[in-house]
Formats: structure tokens, sequence, C-alpha cells
DNA sequence: TGACAAAACGGAACACTGCTCCGTATATTA
DNA sequence: TAATATACGGAGCAGTGTTCCGTTTTGTCA
């Protein structure tokens, strides 16, 4: 009955792998988001496979980038952020509104994970990735609702969602916990940066 | 006459070196600076001294940190920057066009020093001086401006200069080049966001 | 069940980098 | 020129990323 046929190719097959290497990909994920809250997510590889008491080999072959490893401990979360957009819209009472909730979600998200914003901007090796998944997810759902805004005379146009996106990203990037420095003041600095001058 | 006599401790007494040693920190910025230039300022010691024709030991000695030796290659424009705050507001238009152009004179160092903006909020080791220096040297001529502005009621009061330095900054991080992402575009909205709503 | 092939594992080993330490070389002074 | 303080050079240690390959485990099939 589990017949291992796959048809196609595919993103996401997980069959007809073996039941260990499932069982460490899960162990990896595990160990990998408890050493993230501890050490960053630019924690030594070696940490993360000690944690989960495999080898280097394991974790590489499991997850060729950091980026990799990354994105699937977060992809949860980022899935979740980019669902929000849409809901937001409808609850909200404008599109700014939502907008600015939807920022606030994405801004605690973001400084809530150790180094996560400093490494979506790093320059490193293996962090591209990193950077274009959560662009590639997020940006649609940024893009969708500073639209609606624009539409309803909100903000002016002429924005892009990439650059926002990238922007507030940037701005929560800073040794966390220095309370002369709150990203999110800086965020509703950028926000009503995008208001219409007068409502018209 | 050359009395190497040095009373007090003081900063730079640069007495009683050797020539050979005044020669080789000379080199040495020089160096950095071009090795800065191609490799970013986080280029690997032993380049920089490569190019000096140097030994590691000598780099370290006359620059313990990393950060000793970019503040030492940039130092004349930082100080220029701070200097030119006061000017600014004497020949602009109004404080806040003062401000603006003093914004716009930061920027432009900073998206011409390759990863110097990721290295000043780096959480690195050798970089903590760095941030310092900038701050230190930058905030007070940015508070100035601020404080003008504040008071000709062109912004609305509130913001502190060292977390709008440090927004500034971080929005000047990124792989420089791409043409989706430019922080002058932000940087002139976290202004515009400055603002007072009604110009009273 | 037992044997075999494929899949996965572990970790030694290599490369690169930051940084220190000390034997050697050079400048300065008397 | 000799003596002494300074400065120099680079080998060497430590931490980290990444690869490679001999060994072990799993799944399959007779």
């Amino acid at each position: 009955m589990p017949t291992p046929r796959r048809s196609g190719e595919g993103p996401a097959p997980a069959r007809g792998k073996r039941a260990d290497a499932l069982r460490n990909q899960q162990t990896l994920l595990t160990a990998a988001a408890a050493v993230f809250v501890t050490s960053g997510v630019d924690a030594p590889i070696r940490e993360i496979a000690a944690r989960a008491g495999v080898g280097m080999g394991t974790i590489y072959r499991h997850f060729p980038t950091r980026a990799d490893l990354v994105v699937a401990v977060y992809r949860h979360q980022v899935e979740e952020c980019a669902a929000a957009g849409p809901r937001l819209l409808d609850g909200a009472d404008s599109p700014f509104a939502a907008l600015r909730q939807w920022v606030d979600l994405f801004v605690d998200f973001l400084v809530t994970k150790h180094g996560l914003a400093n490494a979506l901007q790093s320059d490193g090796s293996g962090f591209e990735a990193l950077h274009t998944y959560f662009l590639d997810r997020l940006v649609p759902t940024c893009a969708q609702l500073l639209d609606a805004a624009v539409d309803a005379g909100e903000i002016r146009p002429g924005t892009h969602a990439y650059e926002l996106m990238r922007g507030i990203g940037n701005l929560c990037i800073g040794r966390d916990g220095d309370p002369r420095y709150d990203p999110r003041r800086l965020v509703e600095l950028l926000l009503i940066g995008l208001r219409r001058p007068q409502p018209s």
C-alpha cells in the first residue's frame, strides 16, 4: 500500500525517504529551533548537530545551506504572516490600518528572532536563499495591502512593496535590548511617511 | 630638541615613535583604504597586511581591533560630516532643509563604503568601537539639526537623534547595486514621517 | 528469515580566518 | 660603535564552514 510511486517531481515528496532520515530531519529542526533561540541563527553548525545528536554530514545532507535550515525552522511563521494579510484587510477599519497591523506582525516576528533580521540582509555565503524566500513569500502580501491603501487614497503611490519590506527588515537589525533603539518607532515613522499629505 | 618628554597621557602623542613605525602606520592606512574598496571593510586582515607588505603582528600592533583600523581610515570623512551640520544649518532655507541635506551627506558616505553600514550594526567581535565612534561623533550634530527643526515647528518633537541615526544607518545596509532597493528613497520617507502633520 | 543494494550516517580532514606570542631585526641614543 | 628600547614577521593555535568516504542502517525480495 505505501507504494512509493512519485509521478512527477514537485517540491515536497517526502515519500520514499527512509524512516531514519525523516526522524533525523525532524530532530534537526527541533534542535535548530532551540539553538537559534539561545545562540542566534548564525550559531555554529556543529552546535546544532551536537544538540541534535547527529554528525555534520547529516545536517548538510538535509539542509545544504544554512538558509535552508533557517527557512525550514521559520516556514510556518512566515506562511502565517503571509496569510494574515488578506484577513487583516477584511477586518480592519481601513487598508492603511490593515497595513499597519500587518507590519506590526512582521516586525514582532523579526525582533523576537535573534539575529534573523541581520541574516536577512547579510551578504554572507549561505544566506541569499533566506533573503529570497522571505521576500518572495511576503512581498505579494505586502503589495496587496499597499495597493489597497493607495486605492483608498490613504497613501501616496510610488512605493514598492519590495523596497518597503527590505526597509522594514533593515530597521529591525540591531543588538536586541538597546532601550535607546526601538525598531517599532522608526517603522511607524516610515509608515507615517507613506501617508498622503492631506486626506484629499 | 625632539625631547620625547610626555607630561601626561593624552590621546595622541605620536612622539617618540620610531620612524619605521610611523611609516608603516601610514602604509597600512593606505593599503586598508584600498582593500576596503575592493573587498569591503570586513576583508581578511591577512589581505590588508599582504597589501601593505607587512606582517600580521604589525597590523595588530597599530590597530588592535578591526574597528580601530576602519575608524582611522574614515576618520577624516566622519569628522567632515560632523562639521558640516552647523554649516548647513546656516546656509539652508530652513532647519528641516538643513537636516535633509545633512542626512543626504551621511547616506552618500555610507552607501559608497562597501559593507560599512553592515559593520556598523554588526554584533561581531571587533566592531562595537566602530559603532560607538560613529554615533558619538555624529549624534550631537544630528541632535542639533533635529532640535533646530523642532524649534522651528517643522517637525514633531519626540524623536531622538540616536535612534534616527541608527535607523538611517540601518536603511543603508544591503547588497549595493540592487536597483530595486534605494536607501535614499526610504530615508526620505523617514524624514517625511518626521514632519508635523499641519505646518501649524 | 537472510542476504543484498541503496540510502543515510558520522566525523576526520581540509580550508580559511582571527588573533597571539616570541625570536629576530631595526632605530635611537649615548 | 655598543647598548637598549621598539618594532617587525610570521608560525601557530583556535574556531568555523564544508567536503568526502568508509561504515551502518533500512527496505526489499527471494
